[in-house]
DNA sequence: AGTCAAAAATGACCGTGGTCAACATAAAAT
DNA sequence: ATTTTATGTTGACCACGGTCATTTTTGACT
């Protein structure tokens, strides 16, 4: 059984890597310029297609990336015992999907999976994410006539859809936790 | 007081419009590419980007003007009872923003407003839509513990959301307004 | 008709993402 | 060691959206 990469593939691939993540810690996600990386890393620019299929597929595994690290963040404070702690937990996923719109778009685009058969880094994210929020649901004083895993999913509708406004010209100075908060009341906790 | 626009350019911009509407209807809205546009137009590159500012913003106008029309159909059948009618009736927009994932993209893009001061063509049409949704539920046999506008909203967001779903390789078979149906009655119809 | 300033059209040119046939190098087989 | 095969790399090249200095057209006012 042989291996299936060389190491030359790890040290380029990892080359590749630091140099886009040194464009972006200096420039932001947009500014990213495959031509600049490739200089950095010091390949040519076909490598870089070799190692991704395109530039949206790096950008999918580093923000990807960033998200597990935000999910982290959150499975490590205590379970939310209500709606103002849920958006308080949010936080660090919030700030990410807000610190550009075009992290925002990527991460849109690529929230389902791209092809069949074929989950990429974010579509993952969006799973687990799913599966933190049912944790939190499952025993906490919410609504049980609709199933834990339908709560879920309506959570992550209004997260987006609070994104989307704060991105929006009419609504970009309210402050997103008040927004997402009687949203989140309204639909899990509606009148009993 | 003198004209703000000659002839030429209306007569040049129904052209290019048509050209496009010729692409799209030959093509999809994907594969259109600027240069043939201007070619079947029978004009200069840069005549178009004097038109439009960008080629988001040829798709922006055209892909509004479906969203009014979809909206128009919409508006002309009576007030729906019932969450299943309301479903019903969100068919042509359903169908509109389902034709292709490109079309779903740009109306995302753009379904806020892109610049402070400038609310585009499919702002505008959210703006619309919004309004027809509380028409609807303002007298409908839904809750009322919560404004009419954040149930509006609300609805917005799970119909986009069962969109994204339906383009997600994991759901893209299951039949929209089979997923729709009970994400409405959650939100709007919690037990009494 | 002739003049002229504003409006519109032009097309060569650029930036950037992405392709691919040719080439280089590593590991396996002899 | 040498050959062979798979794997990795290269850079010239292309496609496509977008720019802008220059040229053409328009129509208002002599």
């Amino acid at each position: 059984m042989k291996q299936p990469v060389q190491q030359r593939t790890l040290k380029t691939r990892a080359r590749l890597l630091a140099a886009a993540e040194q464009v972006i810690a200096a420039q932001g996600f947009e500014a990213l310029r495959v031509d600049q990386v490739v200089a950095i890393a010091g390949v040519a620019k076909g490598t870089f297609f070799a190692h991704f299929t395109d530039k949206d597929a790096l950008m999918a595994q580093l923000i990807g990336s960033r998200i597990n690290t935000a999910l982290d963040t959150i499975e490590e404070q205590p379970t939310p015992k209500d709606v103002d702690e849920i958006v308080q937990a949010l936080a660090p996923l919030m700030a990410l999907m807000t610190c550009e719109r075009y992290v925002f778009d990527v991460i849109l685009r690529h929230s389902g999976a791209a092809m069949a058969e074929e989950i990429g880094p974010i579509a993952e994210t969006f799973g687990r994410f799913q599966t933190v929020l049912e944790g939190w649901l499952k025993d906490g004083p919410v609504r049980r006539d609709v199933p834990v895993a339908m709560l879920a999913e309506g959570v992550g509708a209004f997260f987006i859809q609070v994104i989307a406004l704060h991105f929006c010209a009419l609504h970009s100075d309210v402050d997103m936790p008040a927004r997402l908060a009687p949203w989140l009341r309204a639909w899990l906790l509606p009148p009993a």
